[in-house]
DNA sequence: TTATCGCGTAACTGATAGGTTACGCATTAT
DNA sequence: ATAATGCGTAACCTATCAGTTACGCGATAA
């Protein structure tokens, strides 16, 4: 058998990462796979919202869909996060690299940020609906 | 001195990420620090649409700007990734796990990523857009 | 001082994305 | 057969963002 490397776009990568609903679901996959409602359960947000999301995730290869009976089974594929890796990785030398000279910009800037970081923080499972 | 760790906006973050300019812009960037200028000329995009990317840069905290006379430099700062890369972590294990589940689906599904992964790979330096 | 350069901002336009409600289509339950 | 459940899609509204041109301001050059 061939050994076939799937590419996979980035850009339908990082577009489906920027949202932190989506993020979120993936997060929640992580666990184990689930049917749409459940997600969407998941979510303070509605049913179609998510399944927009889903849809979404669906075109970058993020999840794979599979029906049981009247469910919609949603499954988590880590692999073409494999891309944004090692794109990442392009920069790990640089923030090894540049620890001194960060020093003087956290001093002046670190305050701002961790006020407003709280609020941001992905939340696995969500409360409310 | 205390040793503070600073905490980024991961959502900032992921949001800067997710338009392939600005990604460009920084991968322009770990070549070395630019003043606005260059950056804007390495792009078919006009001046303040790079201006403005490099706003939405500076906000994530991507990127930081000091005045050398009358030009703006601009140099990378790496460090809001480790967050990116923290989470990406997470995954890691599951695209090790699923390779053998993920053949069959790359079997069915491999013809049409290939087919439109060639145009939206990112160029570290950009031609047109 | 005056002209020019570098660059950000304001104001506007068009496209896109996330959210909603309403609806329709399968599939299971009664 | 009929009702109910699960879920996607359509249609719509709104906010945001990428892009443009016009303008202004500070810094250098003449």
């Amino acid at each position: 058998m061939r050994n076939r490397s799937v590419t996979y776009s980035s850009e339908a990568t990082f577009q489906a990462l920027a949202d932190p609903t989506r993020r979120a679901v993936l997060d929640l996959l992580r666990r184990g796979s689930q049917p749409a409602g459940e997600i969407a359960g998941a979510f303070p947000v509605s049913r179609p919202a998510i399944s927009k999301h889903l849809r979404l995730l669906r075109r970058a290869h993020l999840v794979r869909e599979h029906r049981e009976g009247r469910h919609r089974v949603y499954q988590l594929n880590p692999a073409p996060l494999r891309a944004v890796a090692s794109w990442l990785d392009q920069y790990r030398t640089f923030w090894k690299m540049n620890l001194t000279s960060l020093k003087t910009f956290v001093e002046a800037e670190y305050v701002k940020e961790t006020k407003q970081a709280a609020k941001t923080n992905i939340k696995t499972v969500p409360g409310k609906r």
